[in-house]
DNA sequence: AGCCTTTGACCAGCG
DNA sequence: TCGCTGGTCAAAGGC
């Protein structure tokens, strides 16, 4: 493997390996019994079994503390997706709990001890951004209880979901739970030590119920991602989006050649359409639209795989300088920008990587294989990357039989006309919601429930007196 | 000359 | 069946 190879491989192999590692079948399954903790009127639950699928239920409706609204520059940071969520304040950690089946009790503290089989203990610290403006409101402190509970309303995947969902209502899009599925953060989270070397027992964002006031909210936000598009279902193919600012356009070790421009119904902006053209068989496509809300960030999707080796010049560089930039208009294309020599990566770190199952295989080693080739850039330090998702058809999603992946899930609200206001940006929902459209019913949706447990998790810190949550 | 973009037409999927 | 939408084709022209 060259350099230039050090690309999306490395960043799904990376995926894969940190985070696809855990069964977490908690929704396919009878649920393991959970550990419920209330502080503060928030419960949160878990897992009562150590380094197994954890899951975390965060119902905002329930707490005290006001959160902000999810922004338009939201997007999901893959280091705060990773983040341990531990509402108990862990004492030493000396040995593993003892769960009384008999009595559904655990031991308080829990505390654990690092199995043996555990070899690979993750030392590194995952930092939470520390907002500006401190909650305004000062929860009081009260007790923390640790009780087990067997959930009974864990809501099934939506494989199952129509034999025990309906529809009521078509304004009330989510009339039932809404699972936000992290399984494969909760595998790469499993452990972790402090700075004692002791090991705590991490809680990963492995599941979030989400309200329906809540789903409303995060369904109508820019920051939730649509894609899976039920239009040319024989392009069952694997692809790759990418979000890029402008300043974050990757120089593209391949040579494009657009064939094609087509306004997108919804967005001001146009999607061209690239083919690989350093051979005519390649069945590598390209396609690049300016986001809809924010004129700095395009939508980069990388669709099929080279099927030859990069060229050693990239003409791009060259043609993007100079010929993209439209005869008539004179206005610069996507092309250009995308491939412009003057580009620098601002360091900021979005990446989110997710994984549909692969018609043919579920192997999470395909779906890197698959995508090594896809993502161009060659450059960029893992904490350089764009966002970065990877994703899968329509088909792919319905066929959610393996825990390898990484699944958002619910249902679409019936009316797209929703209007309101989006933070600090003035944006109405309905048109800033989504890159893509609401008329087809297998899209996925990812909304950044990190933002809103941002301010959860500093709220923690100033409870629990400590930095938790560093 | 070669490769590119542009752009209207055509095709395919879907409701 | 038809209209809408997204994806692709191919001719024309630019660099």
């Amino acid at each position: 493997m060259d350099n230039d190879d050090r690309d999306l491989f490395s960043i799904v192999r990376s995926c894969n390996a940190t985070t696809f590692t855990t069964p977490t079948t908690i929704f396919e399954n009878s649920p393991p019994p959970q550990i419920e903790t209330t502080t503060n009127n928030i419960t949160f639950t878990q897992s009562a079994t150590p380094f197994c699928s954890d899951d975390f239920t965060f119902n905002p409706e329930k707490s005290p503390v006001s959160f902000s609204p999810l922004k338009p520059n939201d997007f999901i940071d893959l280091d705060k997706l990773m983040i341990n969520f531990n509402p108990i304040p862990t004492p030493a950690i000396t040995s593993m709990p003892k769960i009384n089946t008999t009595t559904n009790t655990v031991p308080s503290p829990l505390t654990t001890t690092i199995p043996t089989h555990i070899t690979n203990i993750n030392t590194s610290v995952h930092v939470i951004h520390t907002p500006t403006t401190p909650p305004t409101i000062t929860p009081i402190i009260t007790a923390t209880t640790t009780t087990i509970i067997t959930p009974t309303t864990i809501t099934p995947i939506r494989s199952d979901a129509s034999t025990t969902m309906t529809k009521t209502s078509a304004h009330e899009t989510n009339q039932y739970p809404t699972n936000y599925n992290f399984p494969i953060l909760a595998g790469q989270q499993q452990i972790q030590k402090n700075i004692n070397n002791q090991v705590s027992l991490p809680k990963p964002v492995a599941c979030i119920d989400i309200t329906t006031a809540h789903f409303d909210r995060a369904y109508n936000h820019p920051s939730v991602v649509l894609f899976g598009s039920r239009k040319r279902k024989h392009n069952n193919q694997m692809a790759l989006v990418c979000y890029m600012r402008e300043d974050e356009l990757p120089k593209d070790p391949w040579a494009w050649r657009k064939y094609g421009q087509k306004p997108i119904k919804g967005s001001p902006h146009p999607r061209s359409y690239y083919k690989c053209s350093t051979w005519s068989d390649c069945p590598a496509r390209r396609k690049v639209e300016k986001c809809k809300t924010q004129e700095s960030t395009y939508i980069v999707t990388y669709e099929g795989e080279h099927n030859h080796a990069k060229p050693t010049f990239n003409k791009n560089v060259v043609v993007g300088t100079s010929q993209c930039k439209s005869p008539k208009t004179g206005l610069h294309s996507a092309e250009e920008i995308g491939s412009s020599t003057n580009i620098t990566k601002s360091g900021s770190p979005n990446v989110v990587m997710l994984q549909i199952d692969h018609p043919e295989s579920s192997n999470a080693q395909v779906l890197a294989d698959q995508s090594k080739i896809l993502y161009p850039e060659m450059e960029l330090l893992e904490s350089q990357l764009p966002v970065v998702e990877e994703v899968g058809s329509s088909s792919n999603v319905r066929n959610l039989g393996s825990h390898n992946k990484m699944i958002i899930e619910f249902d679409e609200p019936q009316s797209s006309n929703v209007t309101g206001v989006v933070g600090d940006s003035n944006l109405p929902y309905s048109e800033t919601g989504f890159i893509g459209s609401f008329d087809d019913d297998d899209d996925i949706l990812i909304p950044n429930i990190t933002a809103w447990s941002e301010d959860y998790l500093m709220d923690f810190n100033r409870l629990n007196g400590v930095a938790i949550f560093p």
